[in-house]
DNA sequence: ACAAAAGTGTTCAGATTACACCCATGG
DNA sequence: CCATGGGTGTAATCTGAACACTTTTGT
């Protein structure tokens, strides 16, 4: 379970790739790996849907760190199933890995840490793998699809959908181009409300179809 | 295991879309689903890797179909996992799919067959949704990468990549845009070989780097 | 009044589309 | 000599990239 969300911004004249994605993880305090640190998961019950094992397993992780959003992500998709003999030392065993994402880092009281995602503490297992497969279909479905809205809140600015753009390629878009596409694509629609600051206010938007849009090609303004 | 090719041009006038991929299924005489045809696919060995079973699939099929060929696909990769409870009225069964690329579909001369994929005899358990996902994937991939190479032979004329795009996507492209783009791209080199034919001889290509390659974006001509 | 982010157009280059004819061979 | 698929160029349009200033608010 790899569950991925932004920092907010701190530093506005700090370049966009500094803005790292962050990581949920569990540090592990047993052999194999203690000390390492590790992606939430858990086994699936012999009755029970993979999709409810993700369910469960997510609903652990909001008690254990009474940050009940954790159960209710955004977004959530399964990605490749891992199961090469000996990437658990300690006998056979498959995971499917899902990507789960949040609109914010919320405060944790557990054990379970926000890490930065693209520069990780050591990790066990093949966990490293996993994150950095998680990563690329990250950045690879910005690109063709809508799941920037599982890195907001639900309703937003068009620059802090332009900021998730750029947290997470890495790199700055410029601001008309991006608005222009975007009200091209016409997937956006206006909440009526605003933002407020020590600034002109900005309209809020929300995505006009709730879910993931896949789109011809791309944002890549 | 969906293992997917295209049949040989036979009429070079029908529709791009009547060429429609075959999928290799195999008819089941037990039940549940006798009758039905089913996707082959196997159990994973105690201490087997996911490609490792794969491997064995496919080198098993290949032996009863007197169709070496089947045991080494020119592309694989790995779709999704399914693991509803109840996708296998006997009991707890979790899938992961493959998909397996061949230049041709062989004689077989087993059990097994060639079935049209796009509109398949029934299918057992949830093998229907299966192939649906795969197809999905190969529709999607021949748009941002060089997946094409998988339904072809090592070398092959212009004509030949042109029509897996029309084959696949169902649709038809413009010799010279698409030629131009190709070049554009870099991707294909001359074997120096010739298709003949009672025309023109063709040149034969090859892709350069011989496995997939993914692109920005997107032969759309 | 000043700082901060919101919002808005135009120009240029490269890419994409549409479109039709001659070429080389086998039979 | 004819049928068949192989191979090639150009003009019109669309799309993507680069680029800077005015507006509205809070303090």
């Amino acid at each position: 379970m790899v569950v991925l969300t932004l920092p907010p911004v701190e530093d506005p004249e700090a370049p966009a790739a500094a803005r790292a994605p962050l990581v949920l993880a569990v540090p592990r305090d047993h052999q194999p790996y203690a000390g390492d640190w590790s992606l939430p998961g858990g086994l699936v019950g012999a009755d029970e849907g993979l999709e409810a094992a993700v369910s469960r397993v997510l609903a652990d992780l909001a008690r254990d760190s009474h940050a009940q959003i954790l159960a209710e992500p955004r977004h959530l998709e399964q990605l490749e199933t891992f199961g090469a003999p000996g990437r658990d030392p300690r006998g056979r065993v498959v995971s499917v890995s899902y990507l789960a994402l949040l609109g914010a880092p919320v405060p944790l009281t557990g054990r379970a840490a926000w890490q930065p995602a693209t520069a990780p503490p050591p990790l066990a297992f093949d966990h490293a793998t996993i994150l950095a497969s998680a990563l690329d279909r990250l950045r690879a479905k910005l690109s063709y699809s809508t799941v920037a809205y599982g890195l907001l809140a639900d309703s937003f600015t068009l620059s802090e959908l332009q900021g998730v753009y750029e947290a997470v390629l890495g790199r700055t878009i410029d601001k008309r181009n991006f608005r222009r596409k975007l009200a091209a694509l016409e997937l956006l629609e206006e909440t009526g409300g605003q933002r407020r600051g020590p600034h002109r206010p900005a309209s809020l938007y929300r995505f006009a179809s709730g879910g993931l849009v896949l789109l011809d090609d791309v944002i890549t303004t």
